[in-house]
DNA sequence: TATGAATGAGTATTCATTCAT
DNA sequence: CATGAATGAATACTCATTCAT
């Protein structure tokens, strides 16, 4: 039994360095042999964590889905004005930018996966996305629920927009964005 | 005398399709032969028009840049208040949802593939973008012209959430979402 | 029957271009297209005279061999010394190095390409060097007929050595050589 | 632990078997499946020890260069008479005859590769000749230098004509020429 | 457990050959 | 006749996976 914890422990760090290699690369794209040598193991230590490389994807999707953003309610201080919980909530997310744009990489690749083995919708990620959405729900307080949907819009776009590379103002613009999102929201 | 074709046009043809192709299985895990297969032509076609895997993927990027949305201003009729033309807007970018969510995975399998290569940031692209930019600044007419910005970060963001598919309620959702976005634009 | 003339007189055109072309590239590494482009036909046309690459090689051989050295015999004036007439041997030769380097290299290929296909010793080539050698004995009128032979022995190997690049020298070192062999096989 | 081999000296066993792979069928004819078929290995395993199959042939001829016929000098009999001192460097040569052979249809498939590629005269080939040259004339002891050249052109002639098979009389054949070569430069 | 050498099916690409024009 | 676009089998090379050590 303590073996197994062990093993298991360095499964999920592992699996969690995986996250940026996928993401850099894309599942469809990088070898086992490069995601070994940026994990600095051999290839067949690897395998001896993971039984494939598709199998490191869906492992990884289905830790990310479990983990969720609980760890953010954990620590978020409540606020008075629904502005504050919107400011905060944004702030949280803008701090854990990269790891937020890798997930989102990773929901790409995952999605181009699936279609192509027509695995029906993996229940998992209906359920983190509902998840996700109660969560926010019950922290924000917004009068309107699909605000809420349209805050989680408006991160993916800032995400995807980022991706494409503004470059030199692009804090400056991702900040002029937030603040008008949580202007137009406050002021509804 | 050769056989009568005109090899760029074909060329152009080709290319066009391919974005259907890339987008649903992602540049990295796409064969050739798939692309070929799915073209309707054999391997050796598919090399007469295109000189490698990688030139597909740049020639169609580059492509999408120079095509741009000028098809759409050529057909949009203008509109007395702000809040029908941004109606007019995402009505036709709902119109063409799919093309418009294969050329976000494109974008991103661009964006890995670019940053595989350690290609610098690619003019066409910026151009790209600062050319719809300004187009939707003119037409919209908006007070705030980082509105624009808002609601191309919005398109962006819609387009991910239907990947991730909410599946049944699906147009239901974007309407909702939609008919926020312009109330909220509007009042401001 | 003009018709064919015609028809048979470009091929043995084509051939004839052909022998540099191989003897540069190598059989096995030269393409249809280059020999096409090189000849400046299509390969359509390049097709149309002869049925695969590999019988433009035999036809090739065969062809050289049929040619022979007869239109040295043709032309070479007679001499009173043995010395003499070797050094016309020679001259002729060296006159045609080039010549003869790509029909060296090309019965390389053609050695080569025997081995692989199984073929049985080509009765042609058999021939050919019979007739080589009868011509030389007839003309050089040499005292020891396996002195003939070792003329063409050191004809190859100089042909050979000369490949291997002696670089600057190389006109004066073959003229040394040369002259080596003279004295040698006069004084003998 | 990794399964323990020598990577290096495999490599150099490797490369040795691939002179008779090549001098069979040249360079430009033979396939990395037949290779890896006549070493006894897989493709993955060549591609394991050799980067690419240009790298074979150059790995290969650079090796050949390296390695020259020191072997001979080290076990060579010094003999008082010119005549029994080339008789011993020519018996060496006819007993690795096949050696020598497939040596020289190496230098002809690279000599067109190096060609083809463009590439200025290898250096070490350069050495090679040199330092056969130089080690022979240290060896023969002949009155004049240039009848080592001479003795290196008889015998690249030989082993050229023996590859146009003179069939069923050709050790005979060998022995005679080789005699006349003995006879004459003795007697010069 | 960890390693990396070995495997061979699979991938991008080439090339001899065909054929519509 | 001549062209070069089209074909698909074959080629060089890669990569997920296995396995001896």
């Amino acid at each position: 039994m303590p073996k197994i914890v062990d093993h298991d422990r360095y499964r999920k760090e592992l699996l969690n360095q995986c996250l940026a290699l996928f993401a850099a690369q894309g599942y469809g794209s990088i070898t086992m042999r490069q995601i070994a040598q940026g994990l600095g193991v051999s290839t067949g230590t690897l395998y001896h964590y993971f039984p494939s490389k598709e199998s490191i994807l869906e492992q990884l999707v289905q830790d990310l889905c479990e983990q969720g953003i609980t760890d953010f309610f954990a620590q978020a201080p409540p606020a008075e004005r629904v502005g504050d919980r919107l400011r905060i909530v944004i702030e949280f997310f803008l701090a854990h930018y990269r790891f937020y744009q890798q997930q989102l990489l990773l929901w790409v690749d995952f999605h181009q996966h699936s279609q192509r083995k027509g695995t029906e919708r993996q229940a998992f990620l209906q359920r983190f996305w509902q998840r996700t959405h109660a969560q926010l729900v019950a922290y924000l307080q917004l009068p309107n629920p699909a605000h809420v949907d349209f805050v989680l819009v408006f991160m993916d776009g800032l995400l995807l927009q980022c991706l494409y590379e503004r470059g030199e103002a692009e804090a400056d613009w991702v900040t002029q964005q937030t603040e008008l999102l949580i202007a137009l929201l406050d002021s509804a």
